[in-house]
DNA sequence: AAATGCTTTTCATATCTATAAAATGCATTT
DNA sequence: AAATGCATTTTATAGATATGAAAAGCATTT
């Protein structure tokens, strides 16, 4: 045991950062790009840190990696300011998802095409993915987290139901039922800001602009919906509809087949009217209107498409 | 490393069973009582090992242990069966629960009374409860299961809001959406043979046998309303109703007060109406008296009396 | 007052081996 | 055909240490 000094315990730049902070820069990001944030605007480490519930530490760390990557420069006299328009950046591609994320999604991938099995052992993954025990759990606790696995009594773990016909049509009328008594609910309130990022969202979408593929699809939807289920004042409605996405992103990640454009247009156009129906305040109409797109929706397999 | 024989891989009259043998037999035990089942039945092993997602091994063990403790006794020619009359028996005297079992819901009460912060690292647990860090790690993990706790994204954990009148509030509105919209799904399907244990449980209770405390009424009331979801085939709803009452047996582990006996039993009779209405398909009139009994309750602090 | 940059402290992960327990297989019995 | 009892294999937990990362404190700057 010595007592010399350590290495400075800061990430030292161009060595790898960890996944919390990758993951916080990505998200860190897509939020200045959501708010259009402007270059030269000076950002607050322990503002965000609030905001992500982190401490200051990995945030910094993600501000740095952000700086690294020439979306920030250093301010005057210190801190980091955005550098550059980020409206044409491609979060992805200037920033892959840490390696822990990209294995989560390739489980998931390989859950949906059903080359894993629904019931599955820890020393199972292991060997298949190349990973120890620890990052196995840590995997499958996050599945768990998001409603797509449990541990079951004695050995092993088994994902969630998804796919077949039963269960998506469980899932459009527990959907159904919650997203549209949370339009009535006598909580309501319409949240202005939030709406204007929702909509910004979907005119891009719908402007056809550059990526947009299934993943740029289903994350507009999803925040959609679960944007509306926030204005019911009910955290209860908001998980909900939060774990329904994460069902139908597992059943949607077998998909690759190109979404044909002509549905996702008009989906567009359909949350566009139950937001404005919202705006407007005739809540009754929304939730009809609301009531119709789920129902519409689940006539068509596979799921994803609403 | 040697090969010798090891000892007896099953597990040795006295010895200490496990965790998961200790709440198999609890559970075996309270089944065999809700189906009134008689002295001289046979149990099949293979049987209620499948009806409990484990395998034959720990199953065995359950077996042996209701054995040892006078409730099952050898049959002819092999196997066991079934040595006496179960309704007098109470399972948690004669089976204490298991050590980490008896943890879980001390945690939760401590909890609950706000003996423990609702933010905590598991190095915090470990010394406080005299546990190693696995132990932290799988009681964490099961309330992260029941959606009582929730990793936060650098360290420690945090438990579930509870207890304010807010969360009571949303609580309360999310039942009455999905309780009542179970009731009246165009897939709602009476089953009459869990009505029938429902009732009887019910009946129990109303009558005033011994032991009732507030667990029993606790359990009856939260069998009541998954049952009557489970009508629905609808799993998701009855995910959310289990899921409403793991956090209403959190709130209501901090109060200690005896219940009023008169609300009980206006509770129990509304119940018998719903499940009555229910049954006579009279679906609209069930999700009516639902509603009413759920508003009831919603004005009534603290939570756990419905 | 609030943010920054750095330091110190606390916390959790990685990795290993030993061991306990659950899952599975199989011959045998009914 | 199905259940039992026993044997074997597979799977996960326990315990302990080294190490890396996040949280928290503090002086300093604006």
């Amino acid at each position: 045991m010595n007592h010399e000094p350590r290495p400075h315990p800061r990430r030292i730049a161009g060595s790898e950062p960890s996944d919390l902070q990758r993951e916080l820069a990505r998200k860190v990001l897509a939020r200045l790009q959501s708010e259009c944030a402007a270059a030269g605007q000076r950002l607050s480490v322990p503002g965000l840190a609030r905001e992500f519930g982190v401490s200051r530490s990995p945030m910094t760390g993600a501000l740095n990696l952000l700086n690294e990557a020439g979306v920030l420069r250093p301010a005057e006299p210190r801190g980091l300011e955005i550098a550059r328009d980020l409206a044409e950046i491609d979060v992805d591609s200037l920033l892959p998802a840490s390696p822990l994320e990209a294995l989560y999604r390739r489980i998931m991938r390989d859950r949906a095409s059903g080359k894993l099995p629904q019931e599955i052992s820890e020393t199972e993954l292991m060997p298949r993915y190349d990973i120890s025990r620890g990052t196995v759990r840590k995997l499958l606790m996050r599945f768990s987290d998001e409603g797509l696995a449990k541990r079951q009594p004695g050995h092993g773990w088994r994902f969630a139901d998804m796919l077949d016909a039963e269960t998506t049509a469980e899932s459009y009328e527990i959907r159904q039922i919650v997203e549209c008594a949370a339009l009535t609910s006598p909580r309501f309130r319409f949240d202005p800001d939030r709406a204007a990022i929702i909509r910004r969202a979907h005119e891009r979408l719908r402007s056809g602009g550059a990526g947009i593929d299934g993943d740029a699809w289903f994350q507009v939807n999803a925040d959609f919906h679960e944007g509306l289920a926030s204005f019911s004042q009910n955290r209860f409605a908001v998980e909900i509809v939060r774990q329904q996405n994460n069902l139908r992103r597992m059943g949607e990640a077998a998909a690759f087949e190109d979404l044909p454009m002509e549905r996702v247009r008009q989906s567009c156009e359909e949350h566009l009217a139950i937001l404005d129906a919202a705006e407007a305040g005739d809540r009754e109409w929304a939730a009809a209107l609301m009531r119709r797109h789920l129902h519409g929706s689940a006539m068509f397999q596979p799921p994803g498409i609403d």
